[in-house]
Parts: C-alpha cells; structure tokens; sequence
DNA sequence: AGCCGAAACTAAAACGTTTCGCTATTGTCT
DNA sequence: AGACAATAGCGAAACGTTTTAGTTTCGGCT
C-alpha cells in the first residue's frame, strides 16, 4: 500500500504540500497536475488510522440499537445515515439484540473506536455506565438518546409523546363506546412503556373511568387491565390470550409495540376474534398490517423518518463543538391511523 | 487521555513491557500490579487507531446490505454478529438502501476505514467494481458475499439454494392440481432472483407444463406467467393485480420474497380472494405473516441465521490467512413450511 | 530594477501504539 | 557457588498522517 511519502517522492513535492493539497488547501495548477498523477499512479488511498490519530476525528458515528430485525429502527438508522452522510459522516450501526452485556459492551467499543458521536436507543444500560462511557475520553463524547430515555441521565434525547400516543388511542376506543379497556405495554424500565402506560390511565381518568383495578372477577378481586409484555412476539401472544381468558374480558384492547401487536393479531386470529369488530382494538407501528388484515386495524403509527432525522441533526451540532445551554429533548407527535369498523 | 506513557511513568516501568502485558504477554506479579494500578488510577484506554497504525489490523468487520428494514437481512447480521463477536472481532454494519452509489460508497469507506474483512450482499455493484475494492489494499482483502452473488466476481459466497426452493414451491402447487402457476420474481440482475426463476421454469418443464408462455388470450397472444417485480412491497402488490386482471389468470402464485409477499397477500385482501382457497399460493420469507393470515400461508422459509453464522466462519478462516484453494461456495437449503387448505 | 506582501512550499515534530534487538534479571542445576 | 538457560524488561525506531513555524517564490507596484 502507498503512502502520502510514496506520492512526495514520486511528485517531487514535500509531505506537507501534499497533505494539505489532500485536504482542500491550494497548490500550484502545475503542482496540482503532479499530484493528481502520482496518486493515480501509485494508486493511494489516504489512511484513516493514520489521519485519525493526528486529528482526533474519524468522521464516524456509532449507532447502537436494541435489534435489526424490526422495521421501526431500520427506517429510523436509514433518515439518520442519510442526515449524518450529508454532513460527510459514516455511520456504523450495531445490534445488541436485546443484550444487556452486549449494549454496554458495544457503547464500549465504539468508543474505543473512536467514534465522533454516538446515537443510541437504550434499554439496559444505567445512567452511572453512561456517564461512564461517555466520559471515558478526554472530553465529553456527543451523544443523543433515540426513542428511548434512561431516567437519570441527562442528554439529547430524540423521542415519541408516547403518553399522548396512547391517551390518543385510548380515548378513541372510548368514544367507540368502550368502557373495559385493557392494555399490552412493555416492560416498565423502558421509558416508552412507562409513558404509554401513563397515557393510557390518564385517558380513562378524564373520561372518568376507574382505572386503578379491572372489572370484578366472582372471587371478589380484580383483574389487572394492565398486562406488562416484554415487547416481543410472544408477549402479545400470551397477553392477548390472558385478556380473552378472563371472566369478564375487555372489549377493547390497545397494544403497544410492534412485535406484541403481531402477536396479539396473530393470537385473535387462532381464536376467531375479529379485530375492531369483536372486540375494540388499537395497535402500534405496524403500518403495513393495518392494510393487509380485514378489516384494516387502527394504529398509531410513529415517525420513525423524522426522528432518525432530528437525531441526527442534534448530533451533528454537537460534534460541531456547538454548546447548547440545555439537553435538547424533542418530542415528537405520533399519528393514529383511525380505521373505523363499519358492517 | 491518558496514554500509554502516562501508564508508563506512573509505574515506572517501560512502554515496552506495558504494551506487552496489555496484548496478553507475561510480566512478573509485582509489576502486573504496577501496571494495573496505574491503568486503573488512570482511566486509560488503549487507542485504538494508534494500534491500527501499528499493526494493520482493527479486528472490525464491514457488514454491508441492502437495507436494515428487512428482518431477513435483521436475522443474517445478528447471527454474523455473534459469530464474528465470539472471535474477538466487532462488525459495523451498513445499509446503501437498494441505492447503487451508495452501494460503492459504503464499501470503499468500509476499506478506508480499514475493516480486517467485508460481507456484502451485493446488488448493482459490478465484478470489476469489487476486483478494484478487493484489491485497493495492498493484499486482497477477506470478503463474503451473502445471499446474493455477483456474477464474474470469484468469492466466498454464502448464499440460498434458491433454484430448489421455487422448484419445490411450485412442484407443491402441480401436485396440487395446478397447470395455471404464475410466478413474481426480483429484478433478474439479481442472483436470486435469477435463480429463483430458473427453479419455477423447471419444475413446470420437468412436469411436462408448457412454459414459455402463459395462457392464450382473445387477440391470440400468449400472457406472460412470469412477472418481474423490484423485490419490494408495490412490486407484489401491482403484479398480483395484474396476474388477477388476465382473461385467463393463474390458478396458483409464487411470490419470491418478503415484501412482495406481503404486497401481495394486501392485494388479495383488497380483492377478497383467499389465498390457499381461492388460489394457490406460496410466499417468501414471511414467516410471521403465514401465522396470521388465515388460512396459512404456504411460505418458504431461508435459513437466515445459518447464513449469517457460515459468513462469519468462512470470513474468520480467510481473515486468519487460511488460504483456502478455491472459493468457497456454501448452498443452504431452504424450507417450505407447506400448508394445505382444508375446507 | 528593486521591493513588498501574499501565497506556496518545506522540514521536522508529533499523534499513541507495537516491536526489534538488546541487556538485565531470575531461577535451576550441578 | 557458579554457570547457563530462560524469562523479563528496556530503548529506540517505526507506522502514515497533520501541523507549526519558518523559508522560498511570485507577481505587482513604484
């Protein structure tokens, strides 16, 4: 492999002039000709390392995410990559598939990567460790939460008005004419699932619904509307069978993610239940569902493009050494797709 | 930061002997000592690219797709991931979004970066293309391609038996009783798509079914039970349409991947026929979705974990120097959850 | 023709590691 | 105790860039 020595040999110019000649500076038209052809010649390539270990920057972002298997953040990664590549960033997307090792390790890496920025949806991690990481360098490393906040820790954050989300969904069930409403969140240490949940009592508080316990079982206790899921398949596939298999059922039901919507479709269908017919039903994200089953189901649908966007805008003025008095948090409104059932 | 000549002078030993108990060599138990308390009371963290430059490795990988928000591809990198991680080695992953100067943009920013391998599933990008990128470096570098193959391009492949799997989708719906199969296939540059099609002539040739062209229609043209879509959600969702407005429409369909699935599943919804009853039919990838729908889907389900686990074993050994005679050219076999109608 | 300032160029140091070729130290065996 | 082999530790050079401070070149003025 050449090497910017390699090119000042063979150009007869010095290390220097190249290098800035490389990097935008101004050479001489004849100069200018001289370099072009050596490099051509030798075939160079500048090294990144190299560059990186004189300027401290590697023009490379890290993008942390809980799976890859989900469309809500491959929509999000693809406006933030677009955002960031505009601006000559890369961005380098990891996984942890749910880990919580996996998450801290990851942030860790790329770290130690040294990565310019970090865009990450958190799950597991502490305020503590992320204190920890981000200030594991000299100076603070930029860094901006997407969907999901860690209580605690103070930061940008880029995330959904989940209570409103839900308050949305809820209220039109409401006015549907439901009265017994159950609802699927995720688990509460995720902060969209505590929100969501909060949206979802206040709605039935305003509308003057009890919320503090289900209908009356015939033992005398109350059954829990409140059915806490682990965001997966599987949880809004056993939830929505706990809610059927109750006494006295919901008659309508909201549910809070992808994967658990699927589930809970999935599990109405083995049933014979039909949604928004059978029973009431508000689903999340899953857009492209909605069109497919009949009758369309109602959904909230987030702007996934936008908060990619915004995030990687945020980023991008923190990389740039602009100091913002405040965190910058942005909320962004979601949009519920009404699909009201008619016979 | 601290440096490794801070550990140096805090301890009092060489930058020689801290390097070499930081890469795993052997230093007496009281300096061991030394070292990791002044690594600790330090914060240091080895750099990196400083290491990069040395060595010319980064013990990264560059995983390159199409998009991320696919769970096929979601399944191939997670399982890559893991079995790249567990080699000590960390991949960064990105997505060109079907674009094509995005495609080679990634890939040379990947090599500049200095990546210690690639995986690729490649779409638009030439052989010559990839000849230039392989060789950029001074050695060639490790590269795995998956699930697609680019062909004049002599490489590592991990890809999908696809010829066999729409033979035997479509062999399902002869024995069914079907003479009338059409078939919506990718856009024929791609290998699988290709391939996929190659597979369904096949099965109708072997089972004595004419197949160079479709039913004949008034005018006396023959209709065209081939249609070519982009491998996205509108492709299965028009060409399922234009299959159903033929004078003559097939009585069964195979429809070759996760999006157009689902695109087509939407469009048979919109028209009320059910599929497996009213036609047959046999989707791609859409595992989820043949669960919901009701009746079943047949689908053929690609072992995407596999895939991603023989890159990352086949890409270890190039990386290792393994110098392996010929490429390595790993046929996985896919498999058709086959769901028959009962009334 | 001679001078000036600007623009272009250069040499050399620095970034934070690894590693080569030695030397110093240790422990073992007679 | 002495000698020897093995092991640990050391100084310095090298990896491929950028950058600082200083030097040369050049064209335009008077």
């Amino acid at each position: 492999m050449s090497t910017i020595k390699d090119v000042s040999k063979y150009s007869g110019l010095s290390l220097a002039t190249i290098s800035k000649y490389l990097n935008g500076g101004n050479v001489r038209e004849e100069n200018r000709q001289r370099i072009d052809e050596a490099v051509e010649a030798l075939g160079f390539r500048v090294n990144r390392n190299a560059r990186s270990l004189k300027t401290n920057r590697t023009m490379t972002v890290g993008v942390v995410m809980p799976t890859l298997s989900v469309p809500f953040f491959g929509s999000v990664i693809s406006a933030l990559d677009r955002t960031l590549r505009d601006a000559g960033y890369t961005s380098f997307v990891c996984s942890y598939d749910f880990d919580r090792d996996l998450e801290l390790e990851k942030l860790r890496v790329l770290c130690n990567n040294n990565v310019d920025g970090i865009v990450l949806a958190a799950q597991h991690v502490s305020a503590r460790e992320l204190n920890e990481i981000r200030n594991a360098r000299g100076s603070e490393m930029p860094m901006v939460l997407v969907d999901r906040t860690i209580s605690g820790f103070v930061c940008d954050s880029i995330v959904i008005d989940n209570l409103n989300a839900t308050y949305g969904a809820v209220e039109q069930l409401i006015n549907a004419g439901h009265r017994h409403i159950g609802i699927i969140v995720g688990p509460l240490d995720i902060s969209t699932a505590n929100e969501r949940m909060v949206g979802y009592r206040r709605a039935l508080e305003d509308y003057g619904i009890t919320v503090e316990a289900g209908p009356l079982r015939s033992d005398g206790q109350h059954e829990e509307l409140i059915q806490i899921g682990r965001y997966d398949f599987e949880s809004g596939y056993r939830q929505f069978n706990n809610f059927m298999d109750m006494e006295n059922p919901p008659t309508a039901l909201c549910v809070t993610n992808y994967d658990m919507t699927m589930g809970a479709v999935t599990a109405a269908h083995e049933r014979n239940i039909i949604l928004g017919k059978d029973i009431g039903f508000v689903g999340f994200d899953a857009v492209d569902l909605c069109r497919i089953v009949s009758p369309p189901l109602s959904i909230v649908e987030q702007p996934t493009q936008m908060m990619g966007q915004k995030a990687g805008e945020v980023l991008l003025k923190r990389m740039a050494g602009e100091t913002l008095p405040h965190p910058q948090v942005i909320r962004l409104k979601s949009y519920l797709h009404n699909r009201i059932y008619k016979e």
